[in-house]
DNA sequence: TATCTTCATAAGTCATGGCTTATTATAAGC
DNA sequence: GCTTATAATAAGCCATGACTTATGAAGATA
């Protein structure tokens, strides 16, 4: 499973973003997230360690807690993903503009 | 399901994803597709008619073939989400700068 | 008309993944 | 030290989804 596998994988699931969107607007613990988010504990605990292999979150401890927050890194593949299609779509577009200038 | 998750769930899979930057790189059809990718036809059929769903590529009849094109506008709700966080985190970055400028 | 190609759908199989409860480890507070 | 809080892991359940083969529909070609 390739790194980019992962990353998209880990946006896949929609209570798995909802745990990422949380973080990244604000920093906080597990406990955190499972008072507001409708699963339990452990299943948190699961998808944020997903979350973290995708290099998405990073963790900290505090005390018995565990901090989770954004890396801002995380998002970076998928925005050059995106950017690939970008310029691609680009050149398409001014060869399709080129080719009706042959009419 | 809501259209976010429809996109998200449909660039997860790695062998869609492949099938969608193919479609991407050139306009072709399903048996051209099948042709170069280690899947059945139907298995082609059925992941381009969740592109199409997650409104990333788009159909056409040619004859007895149907040729796929990307969809220009179906990477915009993904760049859209992307550039809630990075405004996001830089929001955020600029309050840690000003809250160390308060030291 | 008969055949061949192209593609979508149906039906069934199997692995994966998201969830649960139970349990354990670690740190904090009385 | 004992209890409480926090979080990770284990084990098991079950739905989903990615694939297969089989089939049918629609267009092209002889």
């Amino acid at each position: 499973m390739t790194y980019e596998d992962r990353l998209f994988a880990a946006l896949a699931d929609p209570t798995r973003r909802a745990i990422f969107e949380r973080v990244a607007g604000r920093r906080q613990s597990v406990a955190e997230l499972a008072r507001v988010m409708p699963v339990s504990q452990p299943a948190i605990s699961q998808h944020l360690k997903v979350l973290k292999e995708a290099r998405l979150v990073r963790d900290e401890p505090l005390g018995a807690r565990r901090i989770y927050s954004i890396d801002p890194e995380g998002l970076g593949p998928l925005r050059a993903w995106l950017d690939r299609f970008w310029t691609e779509q680009l050149a398409a577009f001014k060869a399709a503009v080129e080719t009706a200038d042959d009419s």
